[in-house]
Parts: C-alpha cells; structure tokens; sequence
DNA sequence: TAGGCCATCTGGTCCT
DNA sequence: AGGACCAGATGGCCTA
C-alpha cells in the first residue's frame, strides 16, 4: 500500500508531538485517526516502522520552530479524535467491510467455478486457476467466434491450439487430455506428426481428417448441399482474435447456423450433424477423473442447483474414448444467458453479432 | 525450498 | 456515512 506524503508527515507530527491533555474531552485515547494501529494484524504498525525508517532525518518540536523552515498547517477538516467509542465503532465497521469483502470474493469465486463448468476443460479435482479458467474462457469464445466468422470446422489439434493459447504447460496439457489428444501436439515446436495422431479418431463422431495433414485436408463440416445460403460477415464482424488455421474452408449457410444452433450446448435441438466444437464445455468433454456426465443429465437440469443444470458425473469411470453423450440434446439453455448473449437474431435464430447492439 | 495459487485483511477511491 | 470495488500485503498450502 503506498505511503501517502501527508500521512508520513502525520507520522512524524505524531511521533514528535507530545500530545497535550485535552481538558475539553473526557476521553483519554488520542490519536489520529491515521495513525492508529490495527488490533488485528499490526499492519499499520509495519507501515509505521518502515516510514520511520525511511524517513528524513528527525528533529524535535523545539528544532522545529527554531531553524527550519516552517512548514504551511495542513489544510482541510480537522481530523476527528480517536475517543474509544469511535475506535470501537471504526473496528465494527472494519469487521463488516471484512465481512463484506469476503462475501464479494466468494461470490466472485461461485462465478468462476460456473465457468469452469462451461470451458471445454472441466475437472473437480483439478481445477484451473482463476488466471487459467478466465483465459482458457477467453480462448473458448474467441474459437468458438472464429469458427461462425470463418464457417469451417477446425481439426482437433487446430482447436485445442487455440484454446491452448496462453496457457500454462499444465492446462496445456489438461485442455489436450480432455480433448482426447496427446499434449505433444501442443507444442509450438510440433509439427503434428503422425506418432501423435492416435487419438481423436472417431473422438467426436465426425469424420476423422487425423489420416491426412489437418492443415491442408479438412473435412467439411457439413455436406456442401446443406449449406444454400452463404452468410456475409462484414470485416467490422471480425473476430479480434485470429488463429492461423489453413484449412479448407466451407461457407456458412443459414441452413448451417441453425444446426449449430441447434447443437450447442447453450441451445436445445437436436443432434444431427452434430458440430463437434459445439459440445466442448466441460459439461460434455470426458475429464480423466470427473468420468463422463451420466445419464441421467436431463433429470438433474433443475435440481443441481445450478442453473445450467450441469451433468452429475461418474468418477468411478476410467479415462476411455471420448463419446458424445445422448443427453447432450437434451440441454436448455439458461434463458437469463440465452436473453444476455444477444447475438441471436431474434427471428432467425442465427448468430448475429450486431443483434445484441440495437 | 522456491514459486504458484489462494484467502483474507486492509486502506483508498468512488459513488449513492 | 456506508457500500462496492480495487489493489497491495501477508501468510498458508501445495507442488515440482
């Protein structure tokens, strides 16, 4: 906390002055209000001894009025005295901000664990940090945003590259376990070499584009005849964040964005050709030691206490092969966030980056 | 043991 | 005056 000019001088008032008895006042506890140390950490008292220390050189009042030059009375209201009830009352006030503040933190907190259940890595017994949950959510919809923008379905490897972006060695790796991929082919310095390319076949239900270089054969999202109407997103649309992923790309359709739409997590609908970066909150990626969301997810949507009605998982279950669970279709969506999104068009029920800005 | 992460306390600032 | 928010400081816990 830094030191502020006036209270160090304050300090110095205070050490020097031999406070006079106050005939007015029957209380006997004087002090500024500044300068009383706190009962409960004696952090004042630190800062008080640190300021001591690096004070000027010290003189006495006497010194003080002799030689030096005379320095102008503070301005401003008079401090108030330190009576014992106003000390009393100030330690009451201490504990309910203290109080407060922790309220604030672990509300604060409940928000970030929400998250976490909604990031593509989820895992009770290995949380992220607050830092890794924020960027790894950040990530997530920047990807996320980049696939509407660009219409094209990012291999496994470039999607978990993106979300890894940032990241610690650590949440690289888990991001890469829960994504069924092996940590290696995270690394910058990898080329994605077919050694590492075991484990995201049949992964996702989609087509598996692992046989071939995921940077220049991508499978197509969606069959190109289900895709009619090309989506125009103007350059004002784009994304902020943008990762180089060279792949083939294939127009977003109308037709294409429902399904999205429809596939989503944060949407009900149903499940055909399901759009695999759709299903990647943690609620439906497989985590090693969280098992995969049971199957009576649907009967938990309003009793988990949360509102998003987050799957109850099996922990008795080993790490295996990712599979989509049923009951992804069976998500609805918090209408408190589909309402905060805004950017469905409201009658299309497409995704609209303007729709939230009327 | 160093470093990361976290909870908590604390005082400052802004706002009502 | 008091609450919300913020950032610095501190100490505890855990892990590599």
């Amino acid at each position: 906390m830094p030191i502020k000019e006036d209270e160090y001088s304050l300090e110095v008032d205070m050490d020097e002055l031999d406070l006079p008895t106050d005939d007015e006042d029957d209380e006997d506890d004087y002090s500024e209000i500044d300068d009383q140390p706190d009962s409960t950490t004696g952090e004042n008292d630190k800062r008080s001894t640190k300021d001591k220390k690096s004070g000027p050189g010290r003189k006495s009042r006497k010194d003080d009025q002799s030689d030096e030059p005379k320095v102008p009375k503070k301005r401003g209201p008079k401090k108030k005295k330190m009576t014992k009830a106003r000390v009393a009352k100030l330690k009451i006030r201490r504990y309910k901000a203290n109080s407060r503040e922790r309220n604030r933190m672990h509300g604060l907190n409940h928000a970030l664990d929400d998250l976490r259940k909604h990031v593509p890595c989820y895992s009770k017994t290995q949380k992220l940090s607050k830092i890794e949950t924020l960027r790894l959510a950040r990530n997530y919809i920047f990807a996320l945003a980049d696939i509407l923008k660009n219409g094209v379905r990012p291999d496994s490897v470039s999607f978990a590259k993106s979300l890894s972006k940032g990241l610690s060695q650590n949440t690289m790796n888990m991001v890469a376990g829960c994504l069924q991929l092996n940590p290696r082919t995270l690394l910058p310095e990898s080329s994605y070499q077919k050694p590492y390319q075991f484990m995201y076949e049949n992964a996702m239900g989609f087509t598996s584009a692992l046989s071939h270089d995921p940077y220049t054969a991508f499978p197509t999202m969606l069959e190109p005849s289900h895709c009619v109407q090309q989506r125009h997103i103007t350059s004002s649309q784009l994304s902020p964040y943008q990762y180089s992923v060279n792949h083939t790309t294939v127009p977003l359709s109308t037709s294409c964005l429902s399904l999205q739409r429809n596939t989503s997590p944060i949407y009900g609908g149903n499940r055909e050709a399901s759009y695999p970066t759709g299903s990647m909150t943690s609620q439906f990626v497989r985590s090693c030691d969280i098992g995969v969301p049971c199957d009576n997810y649907a009967n938990n949507m309003n009793s988990s206490g949360n509102s998003f009605g987050h799957p109850v998982v099996d922990s008795t279950q080993d790490c295996g092969v990712y599979t989509l669970p049923d009951d992804l279709v069976d998500f609805q969506p918090e209408p408190a966030l589909e309402q905060d999104l805004g950017m469905i068009h409201s009658t299309t029920g497409l995704f609209d980056v303007n729709a939230g800005h009327v």
